[in-house]
DNA sequence: CAAAGGACGCAATGTTATAACATTGTGCGG
DNA sequence: CCGCACAATGTTATAACATTGCGTCCTTTG
């Protein structure tokens, strides 16, 4: 449960391979918030900060745990929810559907829906963008006469990590 | 509420155009677990046929309510659960993780992983499949070293239906 | 029959999410 | 300064979704 928001991180986004740094990532929020006239308050950004410090998906009740550690003061859960609702109307927050559980965006500027690769071994959740997956599903919908607005791809399995370090 | 397994439903799968009848998607069920030395229960059986006539996903509360009907009999939700995770083990039934929510599964005798287009206005789920998109997620999974084991491709939006029912 | 295993019933509990209502803080016109 | 409007947050309770643990019944098999 450590706060270590100046450690750079890998990215989780195979289409961006230089590490991010956490601090850096909410600054990118702040300003994209202001930008838009949206209040990124100390709350939401707390919320922003302990996800980009987790480096895997959180779920709710894990950040109000965490919350509570970082400001010794009991957080209820519809606050945490309303700060993930609002992090996520600004998409600088996903939700992995599949896990009920809440991961940072990397490239919020760019705001295409994404992928996501979840490792059923380690937890970890890498963030990915491939337009031709949204063509297709674009493609895909027109047949049916279906409107899109939202698409949720997500794909469980074993990363990389986990494949080498446990052989056979 | 009514249970009508032998009206023929239009298929939800858009590569396959033909209505489906629940009484015979029930009846290939029977075979298919027959043929894999699984057992198809009457309690399981329901749950099926449940979720046949309902025409859209049903959640696990809302089958045990459905049950009780049917049954004249309270059914607990372990019991349900348990269901559901052994018709899912089948492929007869699919979990809608964005809702969860549970459907049946078209066409269990060929068992691809499916996409979803869910209408938020009405409900209703479509199910199709894309082998194209399964071979996407294939490659962009191989470049992250990432092995694979379950897909989930859920797309949310307005169904043709809803869109001609309220113009403008 | 006894042992073993699968399915189910049941009570309790755990986990995730929201509803409904109260409070705080800030800016602004009077 | 007062009082209002508004957004955000706090508080309490509850809804909605899911699982654990244990016991029983029934079937299969030695």
């Amino acid at each position: 449960m450590k706060l270590q928001s100046t450690k750079p991180q890998p990215c989780t986004d195979s289409n961006c391979r230089g590490p991010h740094v956490p601090a850096e990532r909410v600054a990118l929020a702040k300003s994209l918030c202001d930008a838009r006239g949206a209040q990124l308050t100390t709350l939401r950004r707390h919320v922003l900060e302990l996800l980009w410090d987790s480096g895997r998906p959180m779920g709710a009740y894990e950040l109000i745990e965490a919350l509570k550690l970082r400001d010794s003061r009991p957080v209820g859960p519809p606050t945490v929810y309303r700060a993930l609702e609002f992090l996520m109307s600004q998409r600088l927050v996903s939700k992995i559907e599949s896990r009920n559980a809440y991961v940072p965006c990397a490239h919020p500027e760019r705001h295409h829906d994404c992928l996501f690769f979840i490792c059923s071994n380690c937890g970890v959740s890498m963030e990915s963008e491939d337009p031709r997956v949204a063509q297709l599903l674009a493609e895909d919908a027109a047949d049916l006469g279906f409107q899109v607005t939202r698409r949720v791809v997500e794909v469980e399995g074993t990363c990389k990590c986990c494949i080498e370090a446990a052989p056979a």
